[in-house]
DNA sequence: TGGGGTTAT
DNA sequence: ATAACCC
């Protein structure tokens, strides 16, 4: 793999400069090992909570994925285009002045000599960032993704093996750095309560009430975000492991037809079901979304969601059987289930998505995976399985 | 304003 | 099923 930039600024993560000192600390003490909190996850021995975790944020990632594809692109002003947007651009660009979501127009105003491509199929991004994830997973498994572009990584137990190597003055020579978060986090909900607030500074939400914020926001999200305010956040490094959904969306400016809305349908279900082939395992529920068209209430969307059909699974990996035609005749049931067609319609978006996935088990019989498997077992649980009241029912 | 993803309610 | 969050 070509090299992928990292931003230069922020490395360290969740916990920061303490971790330093505690480290050197319990270094002299002698102390050997680690052991597991309640997450499961290594603390150094001890009893501190002291945890290195190192932050990978890479740089315009999309951009840099279309330069390594295309070498004559570097050096020149690159933009990735999604639609009318500028969804990102090298660092050529931004010295001309483009900006991340900008519009092609305002892009190309500020920058006539800005270079576009199309960046709408995230297949390459997708499959670089795993390979990211994958290579950071060989220094510790425990790697929690963010997006495409950024990887926690808890580099707590390799760093207590490492330091116990170390002699006594090589040790003294270690240095170690940390990053004090800049003034801006949360939501953008959030960010609109806390205003009402009056907060709008990290400091203002140090010394702000507790009890006030609790009842403002809920103590959930208030206590974590005070927390967060002093730099604490004792939140552990889930490892993602492969995805828990694919989706693929198309938006535009308008659907207005169920014809229509059928073929951007299929095209939508082919990708997906190609990427699903690929990861092996199989989903066990469908979604279809949609955004209709509204000139004030621009994020809000709609879904219908039902369980696949066994029959269906079970021809998912197997090329040959046309697996098309009755999830495309599923979708549009849930499609209509949501669309009155008989009426005028406008949409802006639509969405489909597989999830629920299962690895398909080895499951022997007589075991308790044989039974709980739906596709192996044919006992009398298996051929009526009782759906989620929130799965929509359609009909076969 | 894109094309994804996750978790909580 | 939706809302909120992340990028």
């Amino acid at each position: 793999m070509e090299k992928l930039g990292v931003e230069p600024e922020e490395e360290a993560g969740r916990d920061e400069e303490e971790d330093a000192a505690k480290a050197m600390d319990r270094a002299e003490a002698g102390e050997a090992g680690c052991s597991r909190d309640v997450h499961g996850q290594v603390v150094p021995e001890g009893g501190s909570s002291s945890r290195v975790i190192v932050h990978v944020d890479l740089d315009c990632f999309y951009a840099q994925v279309e330069m390594i594809s295309n070498p004559e692109l570097k050096g020149k002003p690159l933009g990735v285009q999604q639609k009318y947007l500028v969804v990102t651009c090298n660092y050529e660009a931004r010295k001309l002045g483009v900006k991340k979501l900008m519009t092609v127009r305002d892009a190309k105003e500020k920058c006539p000599q800005l270079v576009l491509v199309n960046g709408e199929d995230l297949t390459r991004y997708r499959e670089m960032s795993y390979k990211v994830t994958e290579l950071l997973e060989e220094f510790s498994p425990v790697v929690e993704r963010l997006g495409f572009d950024e990887n926690f990584v808890d580099l707590t137990e390799m760093v207590e093996k490492r330091r116990q190597q170390l002699q006594s003055g090589e040790l003294s020579a270690l240095t170690v750095w940390g990053h004090v978060y800049n003034d801006q986090c949360i939501g953008y909900k959030t960010t609109k309560r806390l205003e009402a607030l009056g907060i709008r500074s990290v400091h203002d939400l140090q010394t702000f009430s507790s009890k006030i914020l609790e009842k403002e926001l809920g103590i959930s999200v208030a206590q974590r975000i005070q927390k967060l305010s002093f730099g604490e956040d004792n939140s552990p490094v889930t490892p993602s492991g492969p995805p828990q959904s694919f989706s693929e969306e198309d938006s535009f400016k308008k659907c207005s037809s169920e014809v229509e809305a059928k073929n951007k349908i299929e095209e939508l279900l082919a990708s997906l079901l190609n990427r699903v082939c690929q990861d092996g395992r199989k989903p066990h529920t469908i979604r279809l979304i949609i955004r209709r068209y509204s000139p004030e209430n621009h994020c809000s969307r709609e879904s219908r969601q039902c369980p696949i059909p066994s029959h269906v699974i079970q021809k998912l990996g197997t090329g040959n059987y046309d697996v098309m035609t009755p999830m495309v005749d599923i979708l549009m049931k849930l499609f209509r289930n949501m669309v009155n067609v008989k009426m005028p319609f406008h949409l802006t978006l639509l969405s489909v998505c597989l999830c629920n996935l299962k690895a398909l088990t080895t499951a022997k019989k007589g075991t308790i995976d044989y039974y709980l498997t739906p596709s192996l077992s044919t006992t009398s649980h298996s051929g009526k399985r009782s759906f989620k009241m929130k799965d929509t029912h359609v009909e076969d």
